[in-house]
DNA sequence: ACAAAAGTGTTGTGTCTACACCCATGG
DNA sequence: CCATGGGTGTAGACACAACACTTTTGT
């Protein structure tokens, strides 16, 4: 580490990028914006921006997050540093490092689309989906770092709203994983794990119009699940 | 993202910081350099650098690790992102955003001190040893992921040489880690996963000077490790 | 003969899976 | 009364921790 001279070389912009996801309707979905100008005009890409000069990247991740989801109160959200990308020809026009942090919502409103972007959505998540930059495969390693800390942490209840049902706790779990899950011992599972969630005394709810009433639950003190909640059927069991 | 103007904002500089460890006498152990300038001049500090023009931040990671270890072959190490330090004030000169890694080594060639270190040495691994910059906080985060990747993934077998005795794997969980660990199960647990390791036939080793010879083992093809060798005691299991 | 390190066996305890079964509500 | 979703119980399979025991080497 010598350069003291800051302009010795081509500079580097360093900016931030945001997998975004969330739950509606029991399907995984992201928060995309449309590009407005070239390169990759018209196509879908991740939110995100510049650092500004005095930001480190969390800062700048959660005034991003902040400006393109409207949501004022921005600061008790889940975001996570996932990785950051750095090929020399990630963008065209010149060298940008990239940040990326995945963040976790439990409801879902609509965007407000502003800054430079044409429109921000939520859009169901499909990897098949062509996005601009190498955000597809942000994306692909987000979904992939969810799927994982759903196993061993008590992230699932960032996706969840204040107050929820075991029933929507597991559907977290079956909806970004894409596998079904046993009721009961999932159930199990979850109470059994110290501080995993809490219960509301005497609260209850109905899910899906029938059935019998759920008893609600809020999130927890821990933080780490210990023994983990291991998805099944990775092709380690065998039979 | 707009930004067409490359020089509209202060410049940032983008640099790698490396956290090698190794084991050598049953202890882990650090590469570090001895700072030959300020700030922090006669510091030790991690090895690292500026990203050259056109290198992806792995790229530059593997060439400083090259330089700065000597060795000739750094292709087939293991070389893992981190995650990126982005403080403002990391550095007291000017804006610097650094993408830190972490490296496995299997043997400890002393290392050659070039570049524009003053030394660059193997210190033991300790927590309250004082560092430059923000490096002792890189430094802790990377001992604590080493840590848990070693729960479930096969990477205990990067610190090994190309072939080891089951001794020496299970040096590597409990110097890592800290605690012992029972033998016959760690044995059992090992051989149970499928492509953890395999034998090498007919070989054997001597390992402490007395005592059996020890069969020796290849690091097999598997990645991931299903299931998991959790640490014990981690305040999970009562009584 | 003894110490040290590798390797095998066994046994109890706990956990997970897979189901069968009951409860409460809306149509 | 039936469909739907919440909640409880239980038996077999499996995994793991603990510890006793045997084997092979050096001194």
């Amino acid at each position: 580490m010598q350069g003291y001279d800051k302009y010795a070389f081509e500079p580097f912009a360093v900016t931030v990028d945001l997998a975004v996801l969330t739950l509606r309707a029991d399907t995984l979905h992201v928060l995309l914006v449309e590009r407005g100008q070239e390169p990759y005009a018209g196509q879908w890409a991740l939110p995100g921006g510049f650092l500004l000069p005095r930001e480190s990247a969390e800062t700048a991740a959660r005034r991003e997050l902040a400006e393109e989801t409207g949501l004022s109160d921005v600061s008790g959200l889940h975001l996570e540093q996932l990785r950051t990308y750095s090929g020399p020809d990630r963008d065209p026009r010149m060298r940008v490092v990239s940040v990326a942090f995945t963040a976790l919502l439990p409801d879902a409103p609509e965007p407000h689309g502003g800054g430079d972007a044409a429109q921000a959505r939520w859009l169901p998540y499909d990897p098949a989906r062509p996005l601009a930059f190498d955000h597809e495969r942000i994306l692909a390693d987000a979904h992939e770092r969810v799927g994982g800390q759903l196993e061993y942490s008590c992230l699932a209840t960032a996706f969840c709203p204040p107050e929820f049902t075991l029933g929507e706790l597991q559907n977290v779990y079956e909806t970004v994983w894409g596998v079904a899950l046993d009721r009961p011992n999932f159930r199990r599972k979850v109470l059994a794990t110290p501080d995993f969630v809490e219960p509301v005394p005497g609260a209850a709810r109905l899910t899906g119009g029938r059935g019998k009433p759920a008893a609600l639950y809020r999130a927890g003190t821990a933080t780490a699940l210990h023994p983990p909640l291991l998805r099944p059927s990775r092709e380690g069991r065998p039979a």
